[in-house]
RNA sequence: GGCCCGGUCGCCUAGCGGUCUAGGGCGCUUCCCUUUCAAGGAAGAGGUCAGGGGUUCGAAUCCCCUCCGGGCUACCA
């Protein structure tokens, strides 16, 4: 059998890490064999919880990440529609079917009578459970009320007995019937609830393997209940460890960035994101871990995922970042770098310094300034880096000054040459290299530190150079 | 409270009964390289394998209990 595997986000937000984590996971499962399929369905059922241009940021999200999928709401697909708003009449004729089979049955009670069914059993010290109070009305004055009274569906839940899974993750579960209540599968207003439409949808889309976050694993008895109302198999199901914030709670807003868009804007690569996030949870047992999307696909083993949840750790993903910036070709990240820097800078100078700042980011974002040295018109200088320990500012004057004569009439002026010539003045003035350099590039640059001096002298030019070199002098004479 | 899951260096993890005096990576420290910062190279600190009982010739690995953490417990997903 084919793999068919889909990714069911609810368009209540931007996309999570959480889920990206898990859509990784049925990607590669989806890419590993010939004609395996990745699904796109969306879960809008909680009417409430729309939040208008979500599915296009899912889009955005995924596609930035380079996950490409078969079938979904906009790419189409034999099993349509896939978004489960659309589908309400198969929801609604299945629900029905249920009923009627005696697997499942019409509720009437009120919102108002289930609140205090609960604040009741709360009081008393017990477990908050529905009370099956419609549980035994007769099937056809429930089929008469239904007609006219406000109701939900709910599933006849056995009274004893277990259930269990063999999960491809946390292998057997298995839980006793007794902890199981009688769960709403189709609400008053027609849609169906999570529990419903899921095992509909996956059982109709013939997905193959269902891959989702461990917080489902609790809810895994209610699904299993309702394949087993429709007399239909189940198919294997895997949960994957949470991604968690550092306080071991799962990853939420609280802890920080969480949403794809907010990395993608703080300069982080796709290349970087996908392989961390593969790494949470996963591991190819071998000591290598630098790993690209389709090397992903090629290595990754449902066998290999782990139990235990991860924890979402920033200097893990930096590193990462910073790996996978330097495997960028010069022009590639001259590509990347693009919207992190204003439009107005030269990208001629740009494509120079590039090769320059590569392996000094973390981030697209701290390029700019980095480089911000050479697109301004004035620098504001600081006296106190201006100066090196132990030395006086009449002395960095005095050294600043040679320099300037130094480089003037310097042809070509080009790293090398530069380099030599600070390099005699250095040697001529007594000074050691290094406390030069921390006074020119104080001048020439107004940082403590930056890209290659020589370098970017060369790339600020010589009149610029020049200018600079002098207001520094001019200020520490002052 | 009930049900379920988890627990190896600060963090991500390897490990599936002997090769573990527990390996790698991030982070941290030191050194080398060096015009700064990085990158790179080398070294180092860091783990009572949550704790306690078993099983076994032998346990991080199997079993039980305890503790701690987390998830779920809605006409949310």
């Amino acid at each position: 059998m084919s793999v068919r595997v889909r990714f069911a986000p609810s368009p209540t937000g931007s996309l999570h890490i959480g889920s990206v984590r898990t859509t990784l996971y049925n990607y590669f499962m989806a890419r590993q064999g010939e004609g395996g399929k990745l699904i796109l369905r969306i879960e809008d059922t909680d009417q409430d919880r729309l939040v208008p241009g979500a599915i296009d940021s899912i889009y955005d999200g995924l596609h930035w990440m380079g996950i490409r999928w078969d079938e979904g709401p906009r790419e189409g697909g034999g099993y349509g529609p896939y978004v489960q708003s659309e589908r309400l009449p198969i929801y609604q004729e299945h629900a029905a079917r249920l009923v009627t089979d005696g697997a499942a049955y019409f509720c009437f009670c009120t919102k108002e009578r289930l609140e205090q069914m609960r604040a009741g059993q709360r009081a008393r010290g017990e477990i908050t459970r529905y009370d099956r109070h419609c549980r035994n009305i007769p099937a056809a004055e429930a089929a008469a009320r239904a007609k006219s009274e406000a109701h939900v569906i709910r599933l006849t839940v056995p009274e004893d007995g277990t259930i269990a899974i063999d999960d491809l993750v946390y292998g057997h579960v298995e839980w006793p019937l007794r902890s199981i209540e009688d769960q709403v599968l189709l609400k008053s207003d027609g849609f169906p609830t999570y529990q419903l439409a899921v095992v509909i949808d996956d059982h109709l889309m013939e997905i193959s393997h269902v891959f989702r976050g461990e917080d489902w694993l609790p809810s895994t008895p209610k699904h299993l209940l309702v394949y087993r109302a429709f007399g239909w198999d189940v198919p294997p199901h895997a949960h994957l460890p949470n991604v968690l914030g550092p306080d071991g709670k799962k990853l939420a807003k609280r802890h920080g960035a969480t949403k794809v868009e907010e990395f993608r804007t703080e300069g982080y690569l796709p290349e970087a994101m996908t392989n961390y996030l593969a790494l949470i949870g996963w591991s190819p047992g071998t000591e290598e871990e630098i790993f690209s999307l389709d090397e992903l696909v090629q290595r990754w083993r449902i066998d290999q995922v782990q139990r235990a949840g991860g924890k979402w750790d920033r200097d893990r993903l930096n590193y990462f970042n910073g790996v996978w910036i330097r495997r960028l070709s010069d022009d590639e990240l001259l590509r990347r770098l693009d919207p992190f820097l204003p439009a107005e800078w030269d990208r001629a100078l740009v494509q120079q310094v590039v090769p320059l700042i590569k392996e000094r980011m973390r981030t697209l974002a701290e390029a700019k300034d980095l480089v911000a040295f050479l697109f301004a018109d004035t620098l504001d200088h600081d006296r106190s880096i201006l100066v090196p320990k132990k030395k006086e500012a009449h002395e960095t004057v005095t050294a600043l000054s040679r320099s300037t004569v130094a480089l003037r009439f310097l042809e070509p002026f080009s790293a090398e040459r530069i380099e030599q010539a600070i390099g005699a003045v250095a040697a001529d003035a007594g000074w050691s290299v290094r406390d030069l350099t921390i006074a020119i590039r104080a001048a020439v640059t107004g940082r403590k530190i930056g890209p290659p001096l020589y370098a970017s002298i060369a790339l600020l030019g010589k009149d610029r150079a020049l200018e600079r070199l002098e207001a520094a002098q001019e200020l520490l004479a002052a």
